[in-house]
RNA sequence: GUCCCCAUCGUCUAGAGGCCUAGGACAUCAGCCUUUCACGCUGAAGACGCGGGUUCGAAACCCGCUGGGGACGCCA
C-alpha cells in the first residue's frame, strides 16, 4: 500500500513555522516513499476562514517548495457527505440527539470542575426516550463512545499512549445547524482521500483517540498517527508572535531563503547523526519518523541565520542575483538600476559571503548604486580627517596613470603610493574605504574599486574632500 | 481541576545497557589569518533535573518527585 500523508490547515490565519514544519515533515515521509502528499483546506469554520489565508498558505507552501499532489481539497465542498455520515451513525446506532443548549452545557463542565470532575459531556441524552425531546432546539448528533475500558493508540512519534475511556466523552458530530464539526470531516476526509498516516502536531494527540472511535463506528481502516512535538519560544513557552510564530512571508521579507528555512526546520526534532547541513535530496532520502525527538524544541534565530548565511553564500550568483534582485524590488518598490544590477554581479561572490540574509545582502549592494555613498558612518567619517583627505585627493590624481584599472593595477599603484609615503596599507585603505563606501566595512577595497571603475572612484574621492 | 506527553551543554541535538573521560552544530570567549568586515582555521568554557531501584555495569530500563508542555468548545 502506498504511504499517503495530508497537511490539513485552516485558513484562520498564516502559515506558522510550526504548520511549516508539520508541511515538510508529511512532504518528506511521503516523497522518501514514494506515495503522496495531499494537501486539505480545513475551512469548515466559515465565520474565521478567509481566501486571503489560503493563498498565503498556498504561496508558503509552493515558496518552501512543498508541492502537493493533486488539487488542493476543499473541506467545505465535502460537507454534504459528512452530514450523511453523521446521520448513517444515526441510524446504525452509534450516534444520538442530543438536546442540551451551548448555556447548559457551559453550567454542566463548571459544575464538574468545581466538583474535580472531568469537564466532558457526561452524555445525558445518550439514553433518554427521544419523546423527550423539547421542541423548538434543534439538537446536534453525537457519537457514543465506549464507557468502560482503555484506548491504546501505537503512535509512530510518541510510543504506545494510553487513556482511560472515561477520558473520552460523546463528542457532536454534527451542529445544531447541520454543519459538520472539525472531527467528523477530518475523519471522513481523511478516508476518502486514502490517507494511510497522519502526521500532524501533538496538540492533536488527545483527538486521535476520539478519531480512534470514529473510524472504527464507520468501519473504515484507522490511519497510523505520528504527533510531532511542538515548536517552542527562545524561553520556552508557547511559541507567540513575538517569538516566531510569523507567517512564513515573514521570513521571506526578513531576508531568508527556503533552503535555509527547511534545513533549520528539519533539524528541529529530527536528526541523523551528526549531520547539520542537509539538502533536501538528502533529506528526502533519509527521513524516518523513528528519528523525531518526541520533546519540544525552542525556535532560535541564531542558528537559522547561520544556516541561512550558509545557504547564502553557497548559492549560485545568477540565481542568487535574481532572487536579491526580486528582494530589493520588493522591498523598496523600486528595480534596482541595470548599472547597479551589473555591477552587482560582478561582486556578488565577496558580498554574498559576507551576509547573513537578504536584507544584509541588500545592504551591503548598496556600495555599487552609482553615484556617492547616500550615508556616511560616523566610524567613516573620522577616518576621513584634514590628512586622509589630502592623501586621498593625491592618490587619486594619480590614477589617471593606471591602466588597465583592473585588481592588479589599482592594488599596484596603491602599494606603491604606501611605500613612497611610507605608510602602512590600512592607512589608506581604510580612508579609502570611507570615502567609497561610508562605512568602515565591505568587500575588499581593490575589488570595490574595480568594479565601480576609475570615473566613479575618482568621483567619489572627490565628493567626499569636498564634504 | 481531569487526562495525556516530555526531560543530555545557553539552544538544536548524537546516544537503542559496556564503544562515554558523554560526541557534533549554533551561540559565547581567546588566538591565528587580514586593507576593514565577514569567511576560514586553532583552542577554551559548557550538559545527562533530583531520589530510589534493576544490573557485574545505567545518560540509556523501571518507579517516585520536581520542572516544562499540551488537551479538555455546537474552533480547527
Amino acid at each position: 500500500m502506498t504511504l499517503v500523508t495530508r497537511f490539513a490547515p485552516s485558513p484562520t490565519g498564516l502559515l506558522h513555522i510550526g504548520g511549516a514544519r508539520t508541511a515538510l515533515f508529511n512532504w518528506l515521509a511521503a516523497r522518501h516513499a514514494g506515495g503522496k502528499f495531499l494537501l486539505r483546506i480545513e475551512d469548515t469554520d466559515t465565520k474565521r476562514s478567509t481566501p486571503d489565508a489560503i493563498e498565503k498558505i498556498i504561496d508558503g507552501l509552493r515558496w518552501l517548495g512543498l508541492d502537493w499532489d493533486g488539487d488542493e481539497i476543499y473541506q467545505s465542498a465535502n460537507r454534504a457527505r459528512h452530514a450523511e455520515v453523521a446521520n448513517e451513525l444515526l441510524a446504525a446506532g452509534h450516534a444520538y440527539r442530543c438536546y442540551c443548549t451551548p448555556e447548559e452545557l457551559t453550567k454542566m463542565r463548571e459544575e464538574a470542575r468545581a466538583a474535580g470532575r472531568p469537564t466532558l459531556y457526561d452524555g445525558r441524552w445518550r439514553d433518554r426516550d427521544p419523546a423527550d425531546a423539547p421542541d423548538g432546539i434543534s439538537p446536534t448528533i453525537r457519537i457514543k463512545m465506549p464507557r468502560q475500558g482503555s484506548t491504546t493508540i501505537a503512535d509512530l512519534v510518541q510510543g504506545e499512549v494510553t487513556v482511560p475511556n472515561q477520558q473520552l466523552d460523546d463528542f457532536i458530530l454534527l451542529r445544531a445547524d447541520g454543519m459538520p464539526t472539525y472531527m467528523l470531516a477530518v475523519v471522513v476526509d481523511d478516508h476518502e482521500m486514502g490517507v494511510t498516516r497522519i502526521i500532524r502536531g501533538d496538540d492533536h494527540l488527545n483527538n486521535a483517540f476520539r478519531q480512534h472511535h470514529l473510524f472504527a463506528a464507520c468501519d473504515w481502516e484507522v490511519p497510523e498517527f505520528a504527533h510531532i512535538p511542538l515548536i517552542h519560544g527562545p524561553d520556552g513557552a508557547k511559541l507567540s508572535k513575538r517569538h516566531g510564530a510569523l507567517g512564513v512571508e515573514a521570513y521571506r521579507e526578513m531576508g531568508y531563503l527556503p533552503a535555509a528555512i527547511s534545513n533549520y526546520l528539519l533539524r528541529l526534532g529530527w536528526s541523523h547523526g551528526d549531520d547539520e547541513i542537509i539538502s533536501t535530496e538528502q533529506a528526502v532520502a533519509w527521513f524516518d519518523l523513528a528519528q523525531v525527538n518526541k520533546s519540544a524544541a525552542r525556535f532560535d534565530f541564531a542558528k537559522l541565520d547561520s544556516l541561512n548565511s550558509h545557504y547564502l553564500s553557497q548559492m549560485d550568483d545568477e540565481p542568487l542575483l535574481t532572487a536579491l534582485t526580486e528582494f530589493m524590488t520588493a522591498s523598496t518598490e523600486v528595480a534596482p538600476e541595470p548599472q547597479m544590477i551589473a555591477r552587482i554581479r560582478l561582486g556578488l561572490g565577496s558580498l554574498k559571503e559576507r551576509a547573513h540574509s537578504l536584507v544584509e545582502l541588500t545592504d551591503a549592494s548598496m556600495i555599487y548604486c552609482p553615484g556617492p555613498p547616500g550615508v556616511m558612518s560616523e566610524k567613516a567619517k573620522n577616518l576621513l580627517n584634514s590628512d586622509a583627505i589630502s592623501r586621498l585627493s593625491s592618490l587619486a590624481d594619480e590614477f589617471s596613470e593606471v591602466e588597465p584599472w583592473d585588481l592588479s593595477g589599482i592594488e599596484a599603484k596603491i602599494r606603491a603610493f604606501c611605500e613612497a609615503a611610507d605608510l602602512k596599507l590600512g592607512k589608506i585603505a581604510q580612508p579609502l574605504r570611507a570615502a567609497l563606501t561610508g562605512s568602515t566595512a565591505s568587500p575588499g577595497i581593490f575589488e570595490v574599486m574595480a568594479i565601480l571603475g576609475k570615473d566613479e572612484v575618482i568621483a567619489r574621492i572627490r565628493a567626499a574632500a569636498a564634504g
